[in-house]
RNA sequence: GGGCGGUUAGCUCAGCUGGUAGAGCGCCUGCCUUACAAGCAGGAAGUCGGCGGUUCGAGCCCGUCACCGCCCACCA
């Protein structure tokens, strides 16, 4: 006995990993490199960490990914979804660390070979998890040429992009200010750094002694221990208080260095006490302050945090910390702290490390960028390439316009190391090692999003010109997170258009990001994430995703179809909560299409072959609204609004196939109608291919059983539908479906039997073709004859007269019948008051005022016939 | 400090160019009808955040206020 015959409930978990060995098995997620990128459908995939696992954010956006891939490919484009991991140098060095502090030893211990020997051999044992899991959610990603950032071929792309940059002149090494993250010792870009708000610091008013004559200027600072490195005083020009202290000259206190008092319109005089210390080695203001006034630059705190020796000795070696407790300590001694204040501000983070940013001055490899924006900005604003939703191509263009150079160097030991070769004064820059001895090289790695940016060509092959570039190169859609359209996305925008001539994509998809139920970001360390793979497979629930009676207990296995369609369905423009009665609604859907499959596939000859044969008007109204379904999921899809493609989805399997069509036609598939059974499995097939890139596994199981169906469906073409749309043929079902709720309503609230058969007299238009449907669905059975009717119940187009029988409970149905007077009357009363506004009638369009009086006329008709 | 988005049924969310408010879940009633009881049929439930305006007509347009969220930003 078949699964189809056994099973009431449609079983996920045993189905779909059978069916991904079948997909992975067929090599149909493999396209040959043939034909144009402009014929040809691609998506790059956000390459997930290597150390990765999935989450919430990976199962929306790889569903979404894998819906567009598979619709494309079903459209019979040669589609490829390239796959891959990311090094994310960060993010892995800190994970080997730790492990390596566990194991009582350190990176520094094993020294550089040594450690990145043991990254690699971590990523060998624990790196695959992310790309099985993606198998397990039934992405259709070409898994055959899996790339990863750090492969050969990949980093002779990023060095010959480096190269190419640095004989341009983009990139250069410059000392400058950088954000210095003690956390992972490296400098971070501008936007790994986060700046969090409602910190609590002390705001130190400090007394600055004046050299000449007595007298003090005070100045306010959070960071005292950085006055060791103070350089000079600034106030704003025209502040009155201090336009004579101007040029003058005070004295640091602790150190004794001359500071010259200077005028700079920086410095708001409403704040503090409106004179700033200017520490250019320690402040990104300061820093330019004193690039604009020729200060001299000192560094007190090292890149380990600690005291340098350029601070007075006591100081030395002390941490930052520590010296400011320090320095606090002597200044209250020579009762130089004028006061202090508790001061709640913003702070800068990193983002990485979770540490609080050191600005410090640091040699660094730099990237100029404003040449590389401007195409990659007019390849927006011409629509060339188009932002979902639309909102962020603004946010877009903002930072593109102003966009500052980037600092590109990390010191770190698991990434591309940075091609540059020093040798006393010399520098080389090239792909290959110098010639020669004595080169030494530098000891940086390139920021991850450097390799990152070159994702949609470089694991296609570049720079050389390969078959699978000229194929699958520009690719169609992005799909991401808002979260890096700076990081990654207007990055890979530039370098597309500089290495290929072309932009990388014209598409950007930003998806929703799934928050916990209580609006908090889904986060593993909060408690508030949630792995996918326990809703596919059944696992524990988190206590924020309990229901209302404090029940964690597990999540049920809900398959990857439920997940898939869950979270699509979820999704839209907005940030959403995450919605587990969205994944079981999934659930049903696929629920129901198998036991839909059921009563069609177990009731039909098997020799029946799928083919549209309409003999009834109902036949006629399901195909025109499959039909319908397909344009408007296919244009929900293609214009990346997902959640109405699986919302329209589910209506039409539900309301349309299910609830209607199969009720209706249940008893012509009973009697063995030749003619119906081939409609069904024609209507079933079209309904899987439809359904496909939503919810592929179900449908892939239940093709599988159609009698007469070869391969699989993931690999089925569209053809086009047989039958256009037939507004007849809706016009009448709708009709039949108001009428036929309208008389169940009646005999829910008239008490009547459910079972029992009610004699009627049709008197309404509209009915010529489905009356005896009508009868059949509202329990009725129609006569000519019968005397006086008990109740007459309104439908479009006229009445149902009820006929007198002992079944029927008249003061049941005249309550009813009163309240449908009621009704009635205060409908009419809203026509007639809106017509009777001579407003309405005379600047109204014409077809809404005759609608409206239509609609009058019926309503009068409906009451007068009861 | 700028900018963006949100506020619709008990909950989570839809509502196209303005024409008498929808879905899923939950709740109530009735049904073990040979595809599905994790189902089917029916039902109750909303002053569409507040105020003001435009309009014959506003959930939708304009103004304003309130609350929530996000992004950007160099105020010691």
């Amino acid at each position: 006995m078949s699964d189809l015959e056994s099973k009431s409930r449609y079983d996920p978990s045993e189905t779909e990993p059978r069916i991904v060995e079948r997909w992975l098995d067929s090599g149909l997620y493999h396209p040959e490199p043939e034909g144009t990128a402009g014929e040809n459908y691609s998506i790059a995939i956000p390459p997930p960490n290597v150390t990765g696992v999935l989450h919430m954010g990976h199962a929306l956006n790889n569903s979404i990914q894998d819906c567009l891939v598979r619709y494309h490919r079903m459209g019979g484009q040669r589609t490829k979804w390239i796959v891959g991991t990311d090094h994310a140098g960060i993010a892995t060095q800190t994970q080997v660390e730790r492990l390596l502090v566990q194991e009582g030893t350190s990176r520094e211990a094993l020294g550089r070979d040594a450690f990145v020997a043991r990254v690699w051999e971590w990523r060998a044992e624990y790196g695959g998890t992310i790309i099985e899991q993606l198998e397990r959610l039934g992405a259709s990603c070409d898994f055959s040429e899996e790339r990863f950032t750090l492969d050969d071929a990949y980093a002779r792309a990023v060095v010959e992009v480096f190269v190419a940059l640095y004989e341009k002149g983009y990139i250069y090494r410059d000392r400058y200010m950088v954000n210095w993250d003690p956390g992972s010792h490296s400098a971070i870009s501008d936007l790994e750094v986060e700046p969090r708000e409602g910190i609590r610091d002390t705001l130190y008013y400090i007394d600055y002694p004046l050299a000449a004559g007595s007298g003090a200027i005070t100045v306010a600072t959070v960071r005292p221990e950085t006055m060791l490195a103070d350089t000079a005083i600034a106030v704003n020009p025209g502040d009155e208080r201090y336009r004579r202290l101007i040029g003058e000259t005070a004295i640091l206190p602790l150190v004794g260095r001359r500071l010259k008092i200077i005028a700079d319109e920086y410095v708001k005089p409403e704040f503090g006490t409106g004179a700033l210390k200017i520490t250019p080695g320690h402040d990104p203001n300061d820093f330019e302050i004193g690039l604009r006034h020729g200060l001299q630059q000192l560094t007190v705190i090292g890149e380990d945090g600690r005291i340098t020796d350029e601070a007075p000795e006591r100081f030395r070696g002390l941490t930052a910390a520590d010296a400011q407790r320090a320095v606090v300590a002597e200044l209250r001694e020579q009762g130089l702290v004028d006061h202090t204040e508790e001061y709640v501000h913003t702070v800068p983070f990193s983002q990485r490390s979770g540490e609080r940013i050191e600005p410090l001055i640091s040699l660094q490899w730099f990237m100029r960028m404003d040449e590389l924006a401007e195409p990659a900005i007019e390849a927006v604003k011409s629509g060339r390439v188009r932002f979902t939703p639309e909102n962020h191509k603004r946010v877009y263009l903002e930072w593109m316009e102003k966009i500052r150079p980037w600092c590109i160097s990390r010191q770190l030991w698991w990434g591309h190391q940075i091609p540059v070769w020093y040798r006393r004064t010399e520098t080389y820059v090239g792909v290959t090692p110098p010639e020669g001895d004595g080169w030494e090289r530098d000891p940086d790695v390139l920021d991850t999003w450097f390799s990152s940016a070159l994702w949609p060509f470089a694991t296609l092959g570049w720079p050389e010109q390969t078959a699978e570039l000229r194929a699958f190169y520009p690719t169609d859609a992005l799909v991401t997170g808002r979260d890096i359209i700076f990081l990654w996305v207007a990055r890979m925008i530039m370098m597309g258009i500089e290495f290929c001539g072309e932009i990388p994509f014209s598409d950007v998809n930003i998806t929703s990001i799934i928050q916990a139920p209580d609006g908090r970001r889904m986060s593993k360390s909060l408690g508030t994430g949630i792995d996918p793979l326990d809703l596919i497979n059944g696992g524990p629930r988190p206590p924020v995703f309990a229901g209302p009676d404090g029940d964690a207990g597990e999540f049920p296995a809900y398959g990857a179809d439920a997940v898939r369609w869950g979270v699509l369905a979820m999704s839209s423009g907005q940030d959403v909560k995450f919605n587990e009665d969205k994944i079981a609604q999934g659930q049903q859907l696929t629920n129901k299409l198998w036991n839909a499959s059921r009563l069609i596939l177990l009731r039909i000859d098997p020799a029946t072959r799928a083919s549209a044969r309409p003999v009834a008007v109902e036949d006629r109204w399901i195909l025109s609204r499959l039909t319908r379904a397909r344009d408007q999921i296919g244009a929900s899809i293609e214009r990346f609004d997902f959640s109405h493609a699986a919302l329209e989805l589910y209506d039409f399997v539900f309301s349309e196939l299910c609830d209607w069509y199969l009720e209706l036609v249940k008893q012509r598939l009973y009697d063995g109608d030749p003619d119906t059974a081939a409609t069904l499995l024609y209507l079933l097939t079209e309904t899987l291919t439809l359904a496909h890139p939503l919810i592929p596994f179900v449908t892939e199981e239940i093709y599988s059983y159609i009698p007469g169906s070869e391969g699989l469906l993931a690999g089925r073409v569209r053809q086009p539908l047989a039958t256009a749309t037939d507004p007849d043929a809706e016009a009448q079902l709708t009709r039949l479906i108001e009428a036929v709720q309208a008389l169940r309503g009646w005999r829910n609230s008239a008490e009547v039997k459910p079972g029992v058969t009610l004699g009627a007299r049709l008197s309404a238009e509209g009915y010529d073709h489905t009356m005896a449907q009508l009868a059949r669905q509202a329990r009725l059975s129609f006569s000519e004859n019968g005397g006086d009717p008990a109740v007459s119940i309104p439908i479009p187009g006229g009445v149902v007269e009820i006929l007198p029988t002992a079944e029927l409970d008249l003061g049941a149905a005249g309550r009813k019948r009163d309240a449908a007077r009621a009704t009635l009357r205060a409908e009419i009363d809203r026509a007639q008051r809106k017509l009777s506004n001579d407003g309405f009638v005379a600047k109204a369009p014409a077809a809404v005022v005759q609608a409206e009086r239509d609609k009058l006329v019926q309503l009068q008709a409906e009451l007068s016939a009861l």
